[in-house]
DNA sequence: ATGAAAGCGCTAACAA
DNA sequence: TTGTTAGCGCTTTCAT
């Protein structure tokens, strides 16, 4: 048997068989859906009976030829770099979808090539597939945001406009983004109040502005405690290995009792330098990653991190979207939504 | 400043603008870009020059609404259940949507009740949203085949129809699923070359059909190389500390020195109850998972893991979609892929 | 090989 | 409050 679906598609009723079958206009029966205030009540209830009973939605093609807007937003969907931010995109891309849906909008996977931060949009935008873009890498010198305004295309950003901030200029567009010196800083806080003053910083290159952020909330916690840093900051590459040598390395030049990481990646790579070296993780040393990921919660004995609030984002993004898509105007135009600590054992000197 | 999105958006070009720069009927310019064998040589040099000038892309709406096709796929996209396959989907997403980009798809992303597996399908259906949907999670009983097939919808499933092969009938829809009896079976004999004879497998509940699967395939290996699993099969729900209890217990009763695992959450719960009792992975009792997800990259000291094609998957499913959505016949309706074996320290007894 | 006419299903603008 | 008219941009059909 083959399968019915070239065959036998179930053709879907048009606004032409709802207006017959309640015998009024097609009209009548578009602003029952769409303005329904228009209608007589009992005009209305007649028409809403008959769409349910035909299950009738409207056709997305041809209210987007007419309205133009598809109702669909843009998301690049870039591959999860090996070793980094999976799990964390998927809790954003999943709230990002659901939350899109209540206000209309479905949301359009697209990719493009890596080297090039631009591909895919342009031609997005020419066919008028989608209404707006939802943009997820704006860190320092990405192109897109700049690209996008050029065209007039409307989008929201889940970064801040770095480069704008930093020269002191207002950001000229819509976004959201969490204050990761704000995390480390907690972090921090949490390590000293557990009696540790020799609080290390394993960070990422400094070419990082996420990384360097998030570095800042290390030193005003430490600074804020009278606790010196001299010496105590290190970077290194994004890799279990790598955070690993660093930590033997700098525990051979000082007596270091607190470990706070950019990442839970270089978090792990710490109680590994731990563990190989017989120290018990938060009875001994303190350690806390960043980003709450799969592997802290895994990871003998549990690791402490800081989790981003990425289903917040993602509705802060729609709530932005519905402005920017509706023409209204947007007065704040930049939200800064605050992580959150999960203590595990890693950073807990009375676990059994 | 406003951002000049909703103010001065750029109006794309279109056929009329193309042909009457190229001094031709706008049928013409279509027929260059669809049929463009139609079209004297000079002729079509002439409009697709003007085509790339102007940067024209075809409107979609417009298109869509003609040939009622609106080349987007649709995908139910679940939240990650905590603790399973994020990164996993992950990998699974991007592949499909580079690879239907291939075919001039993009991939369209809904979400829906958790209680309701149908639920978002039926919406999308009726308004001719989407041309096809790839449906994830056709484990056994789940019923979103069959109420796709009875609204003729196409579709193609990334799991196989277990009932139906459990039946004996032929599948009636298109398929791609991973072999995860053969990937058990490939870690069950890694152990076993290893030198251990006393493998253990570590599953799911028995109402699990996948977990059952792959449960056959250590039993297929300890089977043939003459090793007894009497009392070595042990259930429990998938998570860390469940697993780690299940070993305690299985090893006070008896000497195992081998885990397959159904997955790695488990697999990590195994090592976590190695360290526990002062066993080194690898070295004493070599441990393997399923999955290959970040979490068996960072744990200590690395964990082995059967790794699923999800690449490949996408792909072999987006040929599928292909030809479903040409009508042609699918004749090889069914597509079984094999997983591969990524071999880490738990498994290996000669590590530094 | 090229062009003209028609119409996909919807909603904005206007008329009754 | 409801109906009529027109047209969004494209492709299918048919005529030239």
């Amino acid at each position: 048997m083959s399968q019915p679906s070239g065959r036998h598609p179930v053709v879907p009723p048009t606004l032409a068989t709802v207006a017959e079958r309640a015998g009024v206009s097609r009209q009548t029966v578009s602003n029952a859906l769409n303005s329904p205030g228009l209608l007589r009540p009992d005009t209305l209830e007649r028409v809403l009976a008959v769409v349910a009973e035909l299950g009738y939605t409207p056709n997305r093609a041809a209210r987007q030829l007419r309205t133009r807007a598809s109702r669909l937003v843009g998301l690049r969907f870039e591959a999860a770099q090996e070793g980094a931010s999976s799990a964390l995109l998927d809790r954003f891309v999943h709230s990002l979808v659901e939350t899109s849906e209540r206000i209309g909008h479905h949301v359009l996977l697209f990719s493009g090539d890596e080297d090039d931060p631009l591909d895919g949009y342009d031609e997005l935008l020419r066919s008028t597939a989608v209404d707006a873009f939802v943009v997820t890498d704006t860190y320092a010198g990405t192109p897109q945001a700049a690209f996008l305004q050029s065209r007039g295309a409307p989008f929201v950003a889940f970064g801040r406009p770095w480069d704008d901030l930093g020269a002191g200029g207002a950001s000229d567009w819509a976004w959201v983004d969490v204050d990761g010196g704000h995390g480390a800083r907690l972090a921090t806080e949490h390590l000293i109040e557990q009696g540790h003053t020799r609080v290390a910083w394993l960070g990422w290159e400094r070419s990082s502005r996420i990384g360097e952020d998030r570095r800042s909330g290390w030193e005003t916690a430490m600074a804020a405690a009278g606790h010196p840093v001299a010496g105590l900051g290190v970077r290194t590459t994004d890799n279990v290995d790598a955070a690993r040598m660093a930590v033997h390395r700098l525990l051979e030049e000082r007596p270091v009792t607190g470990f706070v990481c950019v990442s839970d990646t270089l978090g792990i790579g710490v109680l590994h330098a731990l563990q190989e070296r017989g120290l018990t993780p938060g009875k001994e040393v303190g350690v806390v990653g960043f980003d709450d990921s799969l592997g802290a919660q895994m990871v003998w004995p549990g690791l402490s991190s800081v989790r981003q609030p990425l289903e917040q984002v993602a509705v802060e993004l729609v709530t932005l979207l519905h402005l920017v898509l509706g023409d209204k105007p947007v007065d704040d135009r930049g939200t800064m939504l605050q992580p959150t600590l999960v203590v595990r054992r890693s950073s807990r000197r009375d676990w059994a």
